[in-house]
DNA sequence: ACAGTTAGTTCCAATTGGGAACTAATGGTC
DNA sequence: GACCATTAGTTCCCAATTGGAACTAACTGT
């Protein structure tokens, strides 16, 4: 199977990788999300070469992550925004970088704090059940499968 | 600039890319979390070709993700296990595929529905602040610069 | 002796990525 | 009017990676 037809897996996860699981796709985002907002600006912090981030903003833009904004006419130019559904990848990209500096971090530590606003300290990340407001982990998840695709999706014990 | 070395960035998302930002890797650690531990059964359920997958494992064994357990001699065989480190990751994967199904479910809905053992209601999963308890959202955050890398991490507001 | 199991490796063609130069549309300067 | 600067891309070429398939190694069971 081709890297590019993941989209047509029914897993949601995939599905998701289809639209951010390039390579440079998460860094394009973490830039989006400390402002930035141009074609050049992005280049240059990345380092990533022009074709390849001309091809990651327009998937991103296709798939409704990011918005095209005229910000100026003559000559027409175009900036990258957040839409909403780009900002609800917050959590994902604040856990990576999290996970980041806990286990990746050089010497001199982590290179940015998170400090939450409302309370003034670091943010240490969790996962949280938005139902009940407990802290979450993998062993306190049972998967449920949807008919649609009974004894398609979850492993069998013999493989 | 490589992708290959973007580890040596300061940036934490940066250097955890480096280790899970692969295509297909995050779909190895969502079978991982699903249980799949051996190689053919990897193959198998993510039709990756069979030495891009031997490539990806090594790489997450080599990054502390996965740990190669030998699971009987004569023939020598392993597996593939989470280490802690690999099951920090449950939150990014969990938001990725909850992201997945708020936005690119089709007609029949999400695949998987995750259920809270503790509430037995359905996650929601929330970003949370382990220091206060609420729920974050990006323009809770704020960023602090570690004073090693002043002024070379953040962008400016010229650009 | 021969098929089966399991974790890879090897080979080749096709796609993708890195690096650099180039284009288009326009404003400002000498 | 000629030339430089800005900005968002596109084009070109070569190298690296991927997809697909076959092959290898080290056994076990029949």
């Amino acid at each position: 199977m081709r890297w590019q037809d993941i989209d047509q897996q029914p897993c949601s996860l995939a599905r998701s990788l289809a639209i951010i699981g390039d390579n440079w796709t998460l860094l394009v985002l973490r830039d989006c999300f400390l402002g930035v907002r141009r074609f050049d600006d992005f280049q240059q912090r990345l380092g990533v070469t022009r074709h390849v981030l001309s091809d990651r903003l327009r998937k991103l833009a296709d798939g409704g992550v990011l918005e095209k904004v005229a910000y100026q006419e003559r000559p027409l130019r175009h900036e990258y925004r957040l839409t909403p559904m780009g900002r609800d990848l917050y959590p994902v990209i604040a856990h990576l970088a999290q996970w980041g500096d806990k286990y990746l971090a050089g010497d001199a530590g982590p290179p940015l704090v998170r400090v939450h606003r409302q309370c003034g300290e670091p943010l240490e990340a969790k996962l949280q059940c938005g139902h009940c407001g407990d802290s979450v982990e993998p062993k306190d998840i049972r998967l449920e499968e949807n008919p649609h695709w009974a004894g398609q999706l979850l492993p069998t014990k013999a493989g």
